[in-house]
DNA sequence: CTGAAAGCGCTTACAG
DNA sequence: CTGAAAGCGCTTACAG
């Protein structure tokens, strides 16, 4: 038989005060004396105290959390649905944790709507009644600042797919990168011969998860002493026809290129439609990334031959369950930085992503 | 504004009856004339109730959750481990929910210890205070009848792992074997020549998952036209020495044998001692089945290429959830088989399931 | 800074 | 078969 759990009345009898001050205190509530304060927390871990959650939902008032995530538009499409997705789905499955949701949508750049302007406006306008946050975090050197407001304020912060390793978030969940670079390479040594020319289209250097993803992709063919040639394409979603015009021009160039992978969704698309339009579909190993309605269908149309999917969903549902356990059970996550497991998708199984 | 969530009160006020009846009626206990728990229900239904089960955990006795599954003796460790940890996870999890957990091993075989006797004994012991069962399908025809006692008492079963699809269980959550056959086939298509030869290890052919997923690899090899041959070896966890002599007269008869695949655990490592003990290890691809310590250093050390991971640790866990769904807001599983999504397994990514 | 009391929405005896 | 009351372990005003 379980021993019996011990509660805030126990701790309320062993400190000779009431239930109410064991409550305040426990929760770093104003208005207990720093010695009563200090008593109440030691007697609390020293009698093992684990709080009821259930039964302090009864009555409390909702807790209530933004979630901020690029709005899905034009080249956000591609990923960024699906991170909203994880959000919410986590937000439905907590339901009955009594929590509120706020959606802060803004666009990637400066200005108006940006994610610097929208987080300032929440912290303007409801740093009161916020319990927490968890959003994206690529963003500006100068705005990190922004983050250390909330956490500040005692409003923890979680990150979603980029850190920010200098800011005071109580964790980041995000993709291993260099190992799904790996995975990639260690799935087409086994499917072209060791002297190919490989197309990498390798996004932006500047963005953190493309270049780590091409470093796990070249640390992969080196340890293994791979004599591939390596040709890359950078270019950042805002040059998608030069990127197209530079595939198409080095698809032609060079017939013996019998691979290709790109490390993000946008260039995957552009990457897709110049195999297609030349026909060398079913001539060459095609490795794209992430799930979205278009690269699904690439998949089952035998455009690209695998998919290296990084799970965004999965990694803003952890980033909010992570929050939560937080807020309820003040349980902070094992590590500062919570890696999400990356899969290859294949044709076989790619309904299962639907 | 979320509009007021309707309660026990509401629907009491309603049909001019105590809550305590409303109570009885909703949750199917005796007492409740049938007009009365006809009315009740009714409106519950018309006005949309949602029980709020914070409230209801707060008073009312534990759950009791029996999990009966193979103990892990012998060749039943290379699959049931991971079934038990999903299962404890989970449970884990749901601490919150005041909840007890009844663990059942039990010996794979007739007689003393059999998952029959066991489950029998269960039944008449603890039937009273038992509120659901989760175990494997995996039974001789005559046992179904087994499941039935448990469910004509009003207590909820929920399979995993294998289906036995004529009895009254609320749902069995299992892997897609015909996709994860399809899977291994479609990844080997591309590593090998049309013309090659492949072994098999296909279990037993009585046993439904080991047959599907031969099955599923099969029909893919026919619906892409690819002109392998198969040569398969059967043989199930009692004659491992048999089929050790098997795989390694067929490897030293056929060196043009390239690729290999064992659709269950414990023949994934019979075949990988083989391929070792021939030093064939990197001169063929060999695809294993299942996550346990042995195939993880396999794939780490080369003698395995990769393993198609069907997940059993989450199969139970999901099973362990739908079923405490149920329990607790009588919501029942979308479909009667849940599939669980597997995985293909590489090198650069085995350390994730450790 | 601290306490006493009410109440969250259910479940469980108990009384009739 | 039905109702009235107590209580689960917290949180929240309110009073001092």
């Amino acid at each position: 038989m379980p021993a019996k759990r011990i509660g805030i009345k126990d701790i309320a009898e062993a400190t000779h005060v009431s239930p109410g001050t064991v409550h305040r205190a426990l929760n770093g509530k104003a208005g207990v004396g720093e010695d009563t304060r200090k008593l109440i927390l030691d007697t609390a871990k020293a009698m093992g105290y684990q709080p009821n959650i259930n039964a302090s939902l009864l009555k409390r008032k909702p807790l209530r959390i933004a979630g901020a995530f690029p709005a899905y538009t034009e080249n956000n499409r591609y990923y960024y649905p699906y991170v909203w997705q994880g959000f919410r789905e986590c937000m439905a499955d907590m339901v009955d944790y009594n929590i509120e949701t706020v959606e802060i949508p803004y666009y990637t750049g400066q200005g108006v709507g940006s994610q610097r302007n929208e987080l300032l406006n929440l912290w303007e306008q409801q740093r009161g009644e916020l319990d927490g946050l968890i959003t994206i975090g690529h963003m500006a050197q100068k705005d990190y600042s922004i983050l250390k407001k909330f956490t500040d304020e005692g409003i923890p912060v979680v990150l979603a797919c980029d850190d920010v390793p200098s800011s005071p978030r109580l964790c980041c969940v995000q993709a291993d990168h260099i190992m799904t670079g790996r995975m990639v390479a260690e799935l087409l040594s086994a499917q072209i011969p060791g002297d190919s020319q490989v197309l990498i289209c390798a996004g932006d250097v500047d963005v953190q998860s493309h270049y780590q993803t091409v470093q796990g992709f070249e640390s992969f063919v080196k340890e293994e002493g791979l004599n591939w040639e390596l040709v890359k394409v950078y270019g950042n979603d805002n040059d998608t026809e030069k990127v197209y015009q530079r595939i198409m021009g080095l698809l032609e160039e060079m017939p013996q290129i019998r691979a290709a992978y790109s490390v993000n969704a946008r260039n995957s698309q552009v990457l897709c439609q110049a195999v297609k339009e030349l026909g060398r579909n079913g001539r060459m190993r095609v490795v794209t990334s992430d799930i979205f309605p278009e690269n699904i269908q690439n998949l089952k149309d035998g455009i690209c031959t695998n998919i290296a999917y990084k799970n965004p969903r999965q990694q803003a549902y952890l980033a909010a369950k992570i929050l939560l356990e937080y807020l309820m059970k003040r349980q902070k996550p094992l590590e500062e930085v919570v890696y999400v497991n990356s899969e290859i998708v294949f044709r076989s199984n790619v309904h299962v992503y639907e």
